[in-house]
Formats: C-alpha cells, sequence, structure tokens
DNA sequence: GTCTATAATGGGATAGAC
DNA sequence: GTCTATCCCATTATAGAC
C-alpha cells in the first residue's frame, strides 16, 4: 500500500535515514543482552519474545533468526557468560586451597572464593554481569525438574562439589556429610541473596542494602567460617 | 445435538450418573488447592488458569466465578493460610522468648522458633501446607516489585522484625546491624531450603535429602546459631 | 453455582520480500 | 541479515443457558 508506489524511484535512496545495521553478531548481542536483563526480572515464563525484541529495538523475526525458539534463546544466554564465570570461580579456589596458616583461615579463604569473584563482577562487571548473576540465581531457586534449567546444573554442579570437598580435605575431624549441609546452607544464602529480592533492604528500612555486596561478604565469610564450628570444625 | 433430543422425558433422569457437586465452598476449596499446588511449582506466569481448572477437574470459567482474575485466585491462595501460618510462628517466638539459661540457649530456641514451626507443617500437615510453604519461599525469591507478591509482604514482613528484635535484646553486646545481616543471611538459606530445588540431592548423589526436614533443622540451628557467635555473640 | 461456547488478546513461530 | 505480515494456538475473561 506504501512500498509498492514509490518502487520505481530506484536506488535514490542512498542516503537513508536509518542506520545500517546489518551485522549480526552486534544483533545477536544486543538480544542477548536484552534476553538477560528480562529473564533476571521475571524467569523464563514472565517475559515474552516480543518484550525482549521490543527492548533490544529488533523486529521480532530476528530472535527466531539468530536462536532458533525461546528455549534455544535462554539457554544462549546462560552459555554465553557460564565458561568465564565459573573459571573465575575455579581459580579463585585453586587459588584458596594454597592458603597455608590455621584452619580457620583456610576455611574462609574458601569460603570466600565462592563470594568474591561474584561480588567483583557485581561490582565491576558492569551491568551484563549484574544481570547474568541475578538469572543465575534465579534459575537455581527454581525446580530443577524444568527443562530452561538444565544449562544452569551442567556448569555449576561440578563446581560446588570441588569446594565441598576442598573444605572436607582441611577438616578431617568433621563428618563430610555436614560440610556438606554447611556448604549447602552458605549456597543457599547465597542463592537467595543475589536475586535481590528486595526483603533485606525492606526489612531493614534501609539501614542494610542488598546491593552493597562489599558490606554483604565482609559480613557473609566470618558469618558462615563460624557456622562450620558449630559443627565442631576446629578453628 | 444430544441433550435436546431426550428432553421430553422430563425427570426421569433422577439417578444420573453425574455427582451433584453444587456445593461452592468445595469446589473453590479444590479450586484453591490445584492452584497452590501449580504456583508452588511453575510461579504465576508458568502456570494458566487452564492448568488450574484442568487440575481440579473443573471447568475454565469456575476460577472466574469464584475468583474473578488470576491475580486475586493467587491472592486468595496465599490469603488461606497467611493468617494461620504466622500465628504459629508468633507463638513458637513468644515461647522461645520465655526461655532462660545462658544466651545459646536463648539465640537457639529463637532462631528455632522460625523453622521448627515450618518443620511440623511440612512433616504433619498434609500436602496443601507442603505445597503452600513452598509456594511462600517461591515467591520470596522473587522481586518484590512484582504485583503479585505484595500479599507475601504484607504478612511476613512484620513477623522478620519480631525475630530481628527478639535476637538483638538477649545479644546487646553485638552491634544491631549484626544482627539483622546475620538473620537475614539464615532467613536466606530458609528461603532457598524451602523452594526444595532439587540441588542439595543432586550434588550429594542423595546422600541428603532435602525433603527431609527433620535432619535439616537440626543442623539448621546450631550451624546459624554458631554463625552469630562469628559476629561476636556471647555463648 | 455450574457449564458450554466464544470473545478478545497475546503468545511462539514462519514465509517471503528486500 | 533484516523486516513485515501472518499463521496458529493458548491465554484470560465473559455471556448466557441451565
Amino acid at each position: 500500500m506504501r512500498g509498492n508506489l514509490l518502487k520505481m524511484s530506484g536506488e535514490v535512496d542512498a542516503a537513508a535515514p536509518k542506520v545500517d545495521r546489518r551485522r549480526a553478531p552486534e544483533t545477536a548481542a544486543r538480544i542477548l543482552d536484552s534476553a538477560e536483563a528480562l529473564f533476571a526480572r521475571r524467569g523464563f515464563y514472565g517475559v515474552s519474545l516480543r518484550d525482549i525484541a521490543a527492548e533490544a529495538g529488533v523486529p521480532l523475526a530476528l530472535s527466531h533468526y539468530h536462536f532458533g525458539s525461546k528455549e534455544n534463546l535462554f539457554s544462549a544466554v546462560i552459555e554465553r557468560r557460564a565458561g568465564e564465570h565459573a573459571d573465575g570461580i575455579a581459580q579463585a579456589l585453586a587459588g584458596a586451597m594454597q592458603v597455608r596458616g590455621r584452619a580457620r583461615v583456610r576455611r574462609e579463604a574458601i569460603i570466600g572464593a565462592l563470594i568474591r569473584p561474584i561480588a567483583q563482577r557485581l561490582a565491576h562487571g558492569g551491568p551484563g554481569w549484574k544481570n547474568y548473576i541475578r538469572l543465575l540465581a534465579f534459575v537455581a531457586n527454581h525446580p530443577q525438574e524444568e527443562d530452561y534449567v538444565s544449562p544452569f546444573r551442567q556448569h555449576y554442579d561440578s563446581l560446588i562439589l570441588a569446594f565441598v570437598q576442598a573444605l572436607a580435605a582441611i577438616h578431617p575431624e568433621m563428618a563430610p556429610l555436614d560440610v556438606q549441609w554447611g556448604f549447602f546452607f552458605y549456597q543457599a544464602a547465597i542463592t537467595h541473596i543475589l536475586v535481590e529480592s528486595g526483603m533485606l533492604d525492606r526489612q531493614s528500612g534501609g539501614a542494610l542494602r542488598s546491593d552493597d555486596f562489599t558490606a554483604m561478604v565482609e559480613r557473609l565469610v566470618p558469618f558462615f567460617s563460624a557456622g562450620f564450628r558449630g559443627f565442631g570444625a576446629r578453628d
């Protein structure tokens, strides 16, 4: 109704106002960024591909062109950063396992090796990393039977196992199952904290802020380290 | 096509096979039960009113007749048990505040007063209570800006505040903000544990079960009690 | 209060021009 | 690679018979 009548004017529209953004990688990245941000806030079912495309400023069809389906897009969001994220934590753990000294010092190094790389990325990784970490926590709080959770599981289960083994190694006086329970409590707390539900901010009347990760880490490590003492860890 | 042709036979269908379930309260309760179970597993957006009606064995229209909208139904699910649930916890806290003895004993009484009534309902409250508690944890892990979260907030914020004040009262040697951080960590861990994401079961290879709430409570209370010692609580 | 039918909208996905 | 238009189905919600 509009284009056909003007077709005959040929290629005169050289100085077209529309930017030429025929660059697939950039477009795909924009879609991933938007999906990351929206999935992190409202979950897999709470976001439509239309929402994501609108946020990215691209037509709906491009999300299908680049990723095929909504589930694939979700997986791609996880995959984009999973390796780098897990590697950073694994390196921190490796460093912590070299720490020598009293049991308490070594234990706190290991405990800190999980949360410190995460806090670092939250503070200096930019908005993409913030959204990614929030999304990971969000997914970890969902039933693991859900299909879309599987890419998350594959990357992080072995990582957690390595932490439990490292703690068990420096605490031979503890029952291994108690080590596992303790680390599960720690992991559980982190998982809730990182979704930034806003509960702490509200309940404290603003005195404590759940996005003040520096303050949070400084409390988290000694608190959970002391928790292991409650299970008979020597110091 | 079917009913009209037989209409003339009058009221001979006295022994009709279909049960007369013209009892609104029972039907409404069935819808609430199904909604509770499904929302607890897949969240607000992950469940359709069709899913709920099918699970309840009632026509779709009845969910609108009894509750008006999906959001209202969600609120009704929360409201049905919120008072009884919160009262049980408040009573447990009141009992814990009467406990005398060493600081550690009194502190563990308060810490246990949050999780014990919940574990009790999980063990003996029947499937409805199990689903309800899982749903509460699920909601607590969602951004508090979401509209459907507000009925949750209204019931539980003041409850948590009472716990923090009770702990602060028996630990005047602690900085009040540290008490608040510690209880937030505790609450955060519980919030993740109660969604039963299945992480513990998988990571432990089945050695630990996140639905073994008796074992969990016996570990949870001493662990988090010890955590407060890491913040300088006397024992 | 219950139930069938349908309205009205939004969802994921695709065809085909450019 | 990009974009418009559209298919087809699921969704919430309502109208109206019983």
